[in-house]
DNA sequence: GCGGTTTACGATGAACGTAACAATA
DNA sequence: TATTGTTACGTTCATCGTAAACCGC
């Protein structure tokens, strides 16, 4: 019995199938089959009932399913606790979304390079909701995005939410939102949904609202007094210093920004769950130094 | 890393010696040095301090040593509960007190050999003393003898306990032990040792003791009016039924036979502390049947 | 017939044992 | 000098990938 083996029929397991796993793996198909077939002759059991059209688990390959996890987990532990942490190599994949990466994200990204030299990051910025795919789809290792994701395979880390404060040029006096359009977020994102939503009922079928994906071309409009919107302080902060956008109330209350790190619960991953970690003590260090 | 390295490191670590595990992994001293460097080189991490005299684990050997024995108990328990148990292989070697051998032991090793139908056995009987020598240098897997043993590698399983009782020959009328031989168990056991100790207080410096390392010649002799002396009655019950002994109270109290299985507790081993297990209910279940 | 698994086979590479070497007490 | 660990090297055996055969919808 190898970890190799182990390690294929985890994840042959897990996808239900000999092909995809191979893919997982990067390795031919047959050295799969290869692999399956001698741990069960090593084992005298059984494991997969090759049958009914997918792949499907014996009483024994349900056992030796947590058994497996729990061998993988430990075997990452060790290399990780054993072996010297600032050795670990690898690549890790870490998606977020703008605005998290715009107040703390070089700051985690700094404390993971620091705690980890030698692992590669790679970082994509993206709206929630293809974070959302790329990591069920096992193309990001950890995403941060406006959570949490409810699905049984996915583990969310609540993470210190953003406050929205209204923004509007600093020479505007009166803003009439019938007249005035509001700009937000993406418009497959949670807070345009959510300021639509809470504009229709506030000022009616008059309301104009934008979206942008750029942060920061949201913020040039508002200052350049094209529109106005709810967007974190942190955001706002170079333009407020410049005296370019002022802080306002229009009346309409819209939710704080929830985000959330998360990742695919099996298999276990001893880095990523570590980088969790010291992502939530990041922002919470950091919210603690940017109230609002 | 393989299950091979972390075994290879285990055994080093725990024997204090390269060409010590090289012996007892059955492997060419060599082979564990490569082993153990290739361990090293990938956990980035030196697992022995090779200066002073004998070897010494590092910190991060340390830390191993607790993973190493983990996951080779849980590779034990994997070949045992998912594998099917009745195909494991292997040889168990067990040494029983001559006690236990014409009480219980048949039966146990009935009730082994139905679970582990592979499995060969390796039966000695000896005094409790060499047992115990055995066991600690690993020259047995499970001993049954006149426990426990007091060092803190041997884990160490209560058995019933074994009610002595005296026996004389039948044609017997006054038994005085000043002039009739009292026989016992071979001189350097536990039993011996207690009832010189009895007999010397109550009877004093006349009294005379045999031994002999042979049960049933020890109680042929007290049939034949040889000797007296205190057994278990699972052993006088063929000469009870012949009538040819009988119990009698000389007024010296010798206390019951206390038996553990005992092994040792590292490396842990799923099918060792199994057969405890199943050697605890069988014995227990031959006790119920036979009282006294 | 087609996606997916098993079988066949030649080639590569990891790991072993023998033997020579080095270090330590 | 005896004991123990390391280095060197030729050999063996496990495992891989390619290619072909073999199912079950």
């Amino acid at each position: 019995m190898t970890f190799e083996q182990l390690r294929t029929f985890f994840w042959v397991a897990r996808l239900g199938g000999f092909r995809k796993a191979s893919e997982q793996l990067n390795l031919s198909q047959p050295a799969v089959s290869t692999r399956i077939a001698t741990l069960e002759t090593e084992l005298q059991a059984k494991l997969f009932d090759r049958g009914a059209g997918a792949l499907i688990l014996t009483k024994h390959g349900q056992q030796l399913l947590g058994y497996a996890e729990q061998m993988l987990f430990v075997e990452e532990e060790i290399k990780q606790r054993v072996g010297n942490p600032s050795e670990a190599e690898g690549l890790f994949r870490i998606g977020a979304s703008e605005t998290v990466a715009q107040a703390w994200l070089p700051e985690f990204i700094q404390a993971f390079s620091a705690a980890y030299p030698r692992v590669n990051v790679d970082l994509t910025v993206d709206i929630s909701k293809d974070l959302r795919a790329a990591l069920l789809e096992r193309r990001l290792d950890l995403a941060v995005l406006m959570g949490p994701i409810s699905e049984f395979s996915v583990t969310n880390v609540a993470l210190p939410e953003f406050a929205l404060h209204w923004y509007k040029a600093a020479h505007l006096k009166d803003v009439d939102l019938a007249r005035m359009p509001v700009i937000s977020y993406a418009s497959q994102t949670r807070p345009y949904r959510e300021l639509t939503s809470a504009l229709a009922r506030k000022v009616g079928p008059k309301m104009r609202v934008f979206s942008s994906a750029s942060l920061s071309a949201s913020l040039r409009m508002i200052a350049a007094g094209i529109a106005v919107g709810p967007y974190p302080r942190v955001l706002a902060a170079p333009f407020l210093a410049a005296g370019e956008v002022v802080e306002f109330d229009p009346g309409i209350a819209v939710p704080a920004l929830e985000f959330t790190a998360s990742y695919l619960a099996e298999p276990r991953s001893f880095l990523v769950e570590e980088s969790a970690g010291i992502m939530g003590q990041v922002a919470a260090t950091w919210h603690a130094a940017h109230p609002g």
